[in-house]
DNA sequence: TTGTACGCGTTATCAC
DNA sequence: GTGATAACGCGTACAA
C-alpha cells in the first residue's frame, strides 16, 4: 500500500493526528514539529488521500458538471469548452476539481446527477445549461443540494442561485444596432424552444422591433436546432417572402456559420445583400467571411463567476441566493451593412 | 445525516454486511433476504456511499482526464468536445464517472495528475494528446498506475497503451489524392512540432511526395500554431513562392478553415484556384464554404476505445499493452479540383 | 501543544 | 446463508 498518515507519524516521531493538523495547517502547534513533519512528509514522498479525507470532513473538494445529454449536437458548441475553462479557473483557485456525470438521454443524465448527490460524490453541482421543465433542478431544490445554474432558470428564480447575461437587453442592443443601420425588415432566427435563453433574447428582439415602430411579423420568426440542417430550410422560407428581410438576428454565433454558408450557397452577399449578427463571440466569429459581427457574452466569466459563486455557497452556509449578471456588448466585424435603399 | 447501509439493515432484520452483499449481488444469499433487503432500501430511499465504497474498495470508479492547458487556444478545437463524448459513452457503459484536473500551466497540470493519482481519485487516466517530453507520461510509467494514450507516444511505445490513428498512412492517402488529382506542388501546413501528431502527418506528406517522383522543397512545408493567427502568415508565404503550391495539405480543420478565410481574403478562388484538404472531419467542415474534403479520423471511436481499454487495464490485472488502431477514411467534398493546367 | 480514541460508510474476512 | 468484526486513511472531540 501506499504511504500513510501513520508512517509519518512514526517517522516523525508525533501521534497521526498530529500530522493531520499540520497538514491542515492549524494555528496551535509549535514551529518545530510543523518542520519535523514536514520534512518526514517529504522524505516518504506523502500525499494525502483524498478519498479518507472526503470521508472523515464530508467534503470532496469537488464540482460536478451537468452537460447537455451528449446524444445533443449542442455538444459541439464552443460555448462549453470555453464556459468550462472559466469554471476551470475558478475551481482551480480553490483547490477544487470537476466531476463529469455524462448520459446521453435525459434519463441517464439525471440519473447521473442522483448519483453524484446521494453518493457524496460532489459538493455542489453546475448546470451548464437551463432549459424547461428540468427535473434536475426540482430534485437539486428538494434535497437543497447547492448548485449554480448558467443561465436564467426558468422557475423558482428567487430560490436558485444563477449566472447569466442580460439577454433580453444584449438582443435589444443588437436588433437596434441593426435598426439604425436602416434596417426595417428585420428577422429573427432562434434555438430550440427549450432552452430559456431563446425566449429572452426573441423577447429582447420583439420589444425592440416595436419600440421603434416597425411592424411584427411572426414570418420573421423562425425557430431551428442548433445546428445546421434545420437553419438552412429556415433561411430558404425567409428569402422565398414576399417582402423579404433585409437584415438577421441569429441567436447563436454557430447557427450564424450555417446562415452564411446557406445565404452565399444562394446567391446572396453579405453584408451587401443581407446582414447577419450572431451571438457568443466565439473564435470561429472571426475566422468566418465576412468576420461575423456577435454579441460577446463573456462565456469564460459566465463559467468563473459560477464555480466562484457554487464554492462560496459549499464553503460558507447560509449564502444568500445570488443572481450574478455578467455584462455583454456588441463586436461589430463585418457582417452588417447600412441599409441605403431604405427598404 | 444521510440514509445508511445501517438503517436498511435494521428496517430489514439483517446485518449491515448482508446489504452490502446484496448490493454487491452476492451469489449465496437468499432470495427471500435479498428481496426484504431491496423493499427496506426502496422505502428508505437509500443510495450507497461512493467516498465510503472507495475507500473500502480502493477503487473510485472514475477515470481521470488530461487536457491540454486551459491557457492554450487548442481547446476550442472541436476535437475535445467529440473525444469525450467517445470516453463518456465508454464509461457510462461500465458505470465510470470522468474526473478533469485542470490548469492553466503544464506544471498546474502536473500537479493535478499527481493529486489524482497519488490522492487515490482516480482509478486510471486518459491522456487527450500526445505530445514531446512529457513529464506526466514518466511519472505515471514509474508509478505503474494504469494510463491510455489519445495518439502516439513519443517514446517508451512499447510500454504504453494507447489509442491511435495511422496517422502516417492518412497523410500519404490524402497526399496522393491530391497528387493523383493532377497537383505536381502539394504543401503541407501543419501545427506545433511538440505533437507527436504532427510528425507523423508530416513524414506521410513527405513519403508520398517522395514515392511519387515529385521534389520536395522545405519552403513548402509551414508549421504554424494551431488557431487562425499564424496560419495566415504561412499562407502569405506560400503563395509569394515563384512557384507557389496548386494543393495545400492542412493538418486539422480548423486551421483549414483559416486557410479557407486567408485565401479568399487574397482573392484566390478554392478549389479552382488551390485546393484544400483537412484532417478530423469535425461538424464545420460541412459548414464551410467551400464544404472541405477531410480525412475522418473517427475522434468518438478515438475516445470509446480508450475508454474501454482503459477499464479494462484497470479491472483486470496484468492486461497486456495494447495498440489499438482506428480506420480512418478519406471524407470529399469540395475543395478539391482537378489540376486540369498540369503545372 | 500534543496524544488517545472514536467515527465516517463501506467492503471483506472470518466465524457460525 | 448470515452475522460479527476488522480494516480503509483521515479528522476531531476530548483528554492530558
Amino acid at each position: 500500500m501506499s504511504i500513510t498518515i501513520k508512517d509519518v507519524a512514526k517517522l516523525a516521531n508525533v501521534a497521526p493526528s498530529t500530522v493531520s493538523r499540520v497538514i491542515a495547517d492549524h494555528p496551535n502547534i509549535s514551529g518545530e514539529t510543523k518542520e519535523r513533519v514536514r520534512e518526514a512528509m517529504k522524505e516518504l514522498g506523502y500525499h494525502p488521500n483524498f478519498i479518507a479525507r472526503s470521508l472523515a470532513s464530508n467534503s470532496t473538494q469537488s464540482i460536478g458538471l451537468v452537460m447537455p445529454s451528449s446524444a445533443d449536437k449542442a455538444l459541439q458548441n464552443p460555448f462549453f469548452p470555453e464556459v468550462i475553462r472559466g469554471i476551470s479557473k475558478g475551481a482551480h483557485e480553490k483547490k477544487y476539481s470537476l466531476h463529469i456525470s455524462t448520459g446521453e438521454s435525459l434519463e441517464e443524465i439525471f440519473d447521473g446527477v442522483v448519483q453524484m448527490v446521494q453518493g457524496r460524490r460532489v459538493d455542489g453541482i453546475i448546470l451548464l445549461y437551463s432549459r424547461f421543465n428540468d427535473k434536475i433542478i426540482d430534485y437539486l431544490l428538494d434535497q437543497s443540494f447547492p448548485f449554480v445554474v448558467i443561465g436564467k432558470p426558468y422557475k423558482y428564480k428567487k430560490e436558485i442561485t444563477y449566472v447569466d447575461n442580460d439577454n433580453v437587453q444584449a438582443s435589444i442592443d443588437v436588433t437596434e444596432y441593426l435598426i439604425k443601420l436602416g434596417h426595417k425588415r428585420v428577422a429573427f432566427v432562434g434555438g430550440s424552444l427549450n432552452l430559456v435563453v431563446t425566449i429572452d433574447r426573441l423577447q429582447g428582439f420583439k420589444h425592440a422591433i416595436l419600440s421603434n415602430n416597425l411592424p411584427y411579423r411572426d414570418e420573421y420568426v423562425k425557430h431551428v436546432e442548433f445546428l445546421k440542417e434545420g437553419g438552412r430550410e429556415a433561411i430558404t422560407e425567409l428569402l422565398s417572402l414576399e417582402k423579404p428581410p433585409t437584415a438577421l438576428v441569429v441567436m447563436d454565433d454557430l447557427m450564424a456559420l450555417g446562415v452564411l454558408n446557406k445565404l452565399d450557397e444562394m446567391g446572396k452577399a453579405v453584408p451587401d445583400d443581407i446582414s447577419v449578427v450572431g451571438f457568443n463571440n466565439v473564435l470561429l466569429t472571426e475566422i468566418s467571411r465576412p468576420p461575423l459581427t456577435s454579441v460577446d457574452i463573456n462565456i469564460f466569466q459566465l463559467g468563473y463567476q459560477a464555480a466562484k459563486s457554487l464554492i462560496d455557497q459549499t464553503e460558507n452556509q447560509n449564502q444568500p441566493v445570488k443572481r450574478i449578471m455578467i455584462p455583454h456588448n456588441l463586436v461589430i466585424r463585418e457582417s452588417c451593412y447600412e441599409n441605403k435603399q431604405n427598404l
